[in-house]
RNA sequence: GCCCCUGUAGCUCAAGUGGAUAGAGCGCCGUGCCUUCUAAGCCGGGGGUUGCUGGUUCGAGUCCAGCCGGGGGCACCA
């Protein structure tokens, strides 16, 4: 007999041609395509499936996280496809971005450049990995007919009016000289990207109205299936809050100020009042007043602190009186107006109402400065029955929690907290001085960067006409070629003098381009639309390509883009559904997060030096090993820690799978044509079609869940139990159970598990349905019948799968250990668990 | 401070709605087999008071309460 050796790179290029050359995991939109007549035959039967992994950002090389996002995608899309469905899985590069430009600024090579080189090294290695992706799909976010759709999409939210351009104070990279989304500031007030300290600047930028969608973003996360974390994330970013808007009115200077308040029903509690040192007001209340030039040297001081120091929520409260008073329109009182840094301009009215006896905040800075503090709620009886407790001591305060209204007015003093917070907005409607209302963490979406390497915003500004968009003929408005990268504080394009110059779309006149370029999330806010009609010239998609495959039926990602892309492409669905060109409101139907592969406990990142590179690891052991250990090592949602020797097992494992098929394949003379069953009665070709079978059930159960990990160690155990038997089992035996071990592991290592099954049968796996496991070879018509006295194993008898319980009992009774334990003493309680075991309680 | 996840063999993980003597892989051990030797391969073996304390139950890794440890999210959001 030939000596086998498992020689992965062999077995590996070999198949990776057959499906190169066969264009094997290729399928067609039926819709627009010829082959539909072909294809109808089957499509009553197959379901479309729709898998997809987060696109990659074409930096250097794939990583070790790359690896395990796809090998997690591509082991559902392979499930998906051996159950009868057809299959979307496609790629595509998120090419614009910073890193490539920032390579650009110190190198001078053109970000384009770099980009294509990096694309090659990721099309290369998920070609090496075996990835089953529909390549004639791919496409690069860069490229002028992909963002020719972007820059139309901006169009659209422009004329909806969802995309608008607003001077507002925002948050500026001065490493990265370029604004920032909120969502790419970190809870240290830093940059996402490079990590240093945020500033603020009052510019003019775009924004889209991402809040306008705020409820419906909040509420559809009921309808999807994805991790509770993600949606706990998304919900708390979101922040929303209800309560109710209050007026109060300054009669010196005449005017309104509307806060917002949680708490309505502490209204009687409001001894002070305070705004933001951002409330475009405040200079203007405090002026002619004593406290003018105090006012201003706050205010001043305030704005040039950093976000880190602001949002110090330990430090000491601060703020200064603006020598003015509003009015509580409950009862009457003038309260104190004061500027203070703890208030925020981005959140509510930028003012509030402050109830030291009930708000921490708001205590701390009474303690501070000195202000009457009123308790206007105490916490409840003790008892049913008995008066309220009577208020705190002024040490516990503040008290934050539910009680009784007390101290307030006679309609609601004696009141539960929570009813008297209804009537009193109810009240405040009545009387025109407020309203229930909701309101929400989350602001709108600043999608301006003052860098090159983005897409251009299709905007031209024109001194007779102002704003005006590109109009669509003119489209794509191309990212001209320049000569210096680097950031001066505005977009490196404005040097493009000859680009910037145009002229404008409504008069004629001259014009200037927009030069800011997108944020790169809003590339990546519909390519998962483009895949599905990637070739369209005279639209972004075709209705029905996205018919036919969306939503994504299965995505699949890093938790770190639980917020930003997460939240975005959600949007942005909805938007554009909302326009005419969608007709769902989720993009991602199931999602899945797979967690983070590190070494020795800690994050890979080069400057420690424990980067693990997948192109080592194939190199060495080949894709299937580097695949398989990757969701071998631990629960794909978790983190996991790399180590080599878990590598070496993985390999051995697969080694052992490989020459047993090899080997057993020779014995039987070669390749038979299909995987048949045998049929076995008892002793050793009974036992390993048992455990075939359980493997069966096993790993497409564990499938279904994600649970990779255990799917891999049920083949092992089906190995293991064939090994074991090799000598006493049939020939066919043998080739059912490896022919299964190969068709189970397929999805997780596609190369051996192909060769091996062609071995055995010589057909290929992945043309194969998924195998279904026998209901009558789960089951055994004898079992053993654990038999308990007190919760304790006495005995064990055989016992049919069909006796009743009456007969367990018996059987039980009768077992020799149990009468032993029994006898003499009274039996209270007979527990029967058909299947399992019967438990005899006795005192 | 608030919310969520998590604690099982030396390590990484399993144990569908509570049910048996808690299982895999790696590592470890073997004066076990095969090899001239080593490696590879094969075979065998040891290893657990399931973080702690109580409770519910005939029966708890699983359910409940309280502590202890690890991780994550949000946080001056009114």
């Amino acid at each position: 007999m030939a000596e086998h050796r498992y020689e992965p790179r062999e077995i590996e290029q070999r198949w990776q041609n057959v499906w190169a050359q066969e264009h094997t995991w290729e399928v067609a939109n039926e819709g627009t395509d010829q082959d539909r007549a072909e294809l109808t035959g089957h499509a009553a039967l197959e379901q479309n499936s729709y898998v997809l992994e987060m696109l990659p950002y074409p930096s250097g090389e794939p990583h070790i996280g790359h690896l395990k996002t796809y090998s997690v995608g591509d082991a559902i899309a392979h499930f998906h496809r051996r159950l009868g469905r057809r299959v979307l899985h496609p790629m595509g590069y998120d090419s614009f971005g910073l890193p490539a430009e920032n390579h650009a600024i110190k190198t001078g090579v053109h970000p384009r450049v770099s980009i294509a080189e990096s694309i090659d090294s990721f099309r290369r290695q998920f070609h090496s990995w075996g990835i089953s992706i529909d390549w004639s799909r791919e496409f690069a976010t860069s490229e002028p007919s992909y963002y020719r759709w972007t820059q139309w999409i901006f169009l659209e939210l422009f004329r909806a009016g969802l995309a608008y351009r607003k001077e507002a104070a925002v948050k500026w990279c001065p490493n990265d000289q370029t604004v920032l989304a909120n969502e790419q500031v970190d809870a240290e007030g830093r940059c996402e990207r490079c990590g240093c300290l945020v500033e603020v600047r009052q510019l003019e930028q775009w924004f889209l109205r991402i809040t306008d969608y705020a409820e419906r973003l909040l509420n559809d996360l009921d309808g999807i299936d994805w991790p509770q974390h993600v949606k706990t994330m998304q919900r708390n970013w979101i922040g929303r809050s209800e309560g109710a808007e209050v007026i109060f009115r300054s009669e010196e200077v005449g005017i309104d100020y509307p806060v917002f308040t949680t708490r309505p029903d502490t209204l009687f509690g409001a001894t002070f009042f305070v705004m933001a040192p951002e409330h475009p007001d405040v200079l203007r209340l405090a002026r002619g007043t004593p406290q003018e030039q105090a006012v201003h040297d706050y205010v001043n001081h305030a704005l040039t602190e950093t976000n880190e120091e602001r949002g110090n929520a330990e430090r000491p409260k601060t703020g200064v009186p603006l020598g003015r008073t509003v009015v509580n329109p409950v009862n009457g009182e003038q309260l104190p107006m004061f500027v203070a840094d703890y208030v925020l301009m981005e959140y509510g009215t930028g003012a509030i109402m402050a109830v030291p006896a009930h708000d921490e905040r708001d205590h701390a800075f009474a303690k501070a400065y000195g202000l009457p503090i009123r308790q206007v709620i105490a916490p409840r009886p003790a008892t049913d029955g008995e008066p309220a407790q009577l208020p705190a001591d002024a040490e516990e305060l503040p008290y934050t929690g539910d009680g009784v209204i007390v101290n307030s007015h006679p309609d609601f003093d004696g009141m539960d907290n929570r009813r008297a917070l209804g009537e009193i907005v109810a009240w405040l409607d009545r009387e025109g001085k407020g309203h229930a209302s909701v309101n929400y963490r989350l602001r709108d979406w600043l999608v301006s960067r003052q860098r090159y390497w983005g897409c251009p915003i299709p905007i031209v500004y024109c001194e007779r006409c102002g704003v005006a968009p590109v109009p669509e003929e003119e489209l794509p408005v191309r990212l001209p070629d320049i000569e210096d990268y680097t950031p001066k504080g505005r977009s490196p394009l404005a040097a493009a003098e000859e680009w910037v110059n145009t002229t404008c779309p409504t008069c004629g006149g001259p014009a200037r381009r927009e030069t800011d370029t997108m944020d790169t999330f809003v590339d990546s806010s519909w390519y998962f639309l483009r895949y599905c009609d990637p070739h369209d010239e005279q639209a972004a998609w075709d209705p029905a390509a996205l018919r036919e495959w969306m939503p994504v039926d299965q995505y699949i990602g890093g938790v770190e883009h639980a917020i930003l892309h997460l939240m975005y492409a959600r949007f942005f669905t909805k938007a554009l559904a909302d326009l005419g060109h969608l007709d769902f409101q989720e993009p991602f139907q199931a999602l899945f997060t797979q967690g983070m592969v590190t070494k020795d406990g800690s994050k890979m990142s080069k400057s420690k030096g424990n980067v693990v590179s997948p192109a080592a690891i194939v190199e060495r052991v080949g894709a299937d090993t580097a695949r398989c250990y990757i969701l071998f090592v631990g629960p794909p949602d978790q983190d996991a820690d790399w180590s080599d020797e878990g590598v070496e097992g993985v390999h051995r494992f697969l080694g052992r799978l490989w020459r047993l098929a090899a080997e057993t394949a020779d014995r039987a003379g070669g390749p038979a044509a299909g995987l048949t069953q045998p049929t076995a009665s008892d002793g050793a070709d009974l036992a390993l079609l048992r455990k075939t079978h359980w493997a069966i059930d096993k790993v497409s159960g564990d499938l279904r869940r994600f649970a990779f990990n255990t799917a891999i160690a049920a083949v092992m155990e089906l190995l293991n139990e064939a090994s074991r038997l090799r000598d006493s089992a049939s020939l066919q035996a043998m080739r059912f159970a490896l022919g299964t071990a190969a068709s189970l592991l397929f999805p997780f290592a596609p190369h051996v598990s192909a060769d091996a099954y062609d071995r055995l049968t010589g057909e290929r796996v992945w043309e194969q349905p998924w195998p279904e496991a026998e209901e009558a070879l789960l089951e055994r018509d004898v079992y053993e019948l654990v038999c308990q006295v007190n919760g304790k194993v006495r005995d064990r008898v055989q016992a049919s799968v069909d006796a009743s319980p009456e007969a367990l009992k018996e059987l039980c009774r009768a077992a020799p250990n149990v009468r032993a334990h029994v006898d003499g003493r009274e039996l209270v309680k007979e527990v029967v668990v058909p299947g399992k075991l019967v438990n005899l309680v006795v005192r």
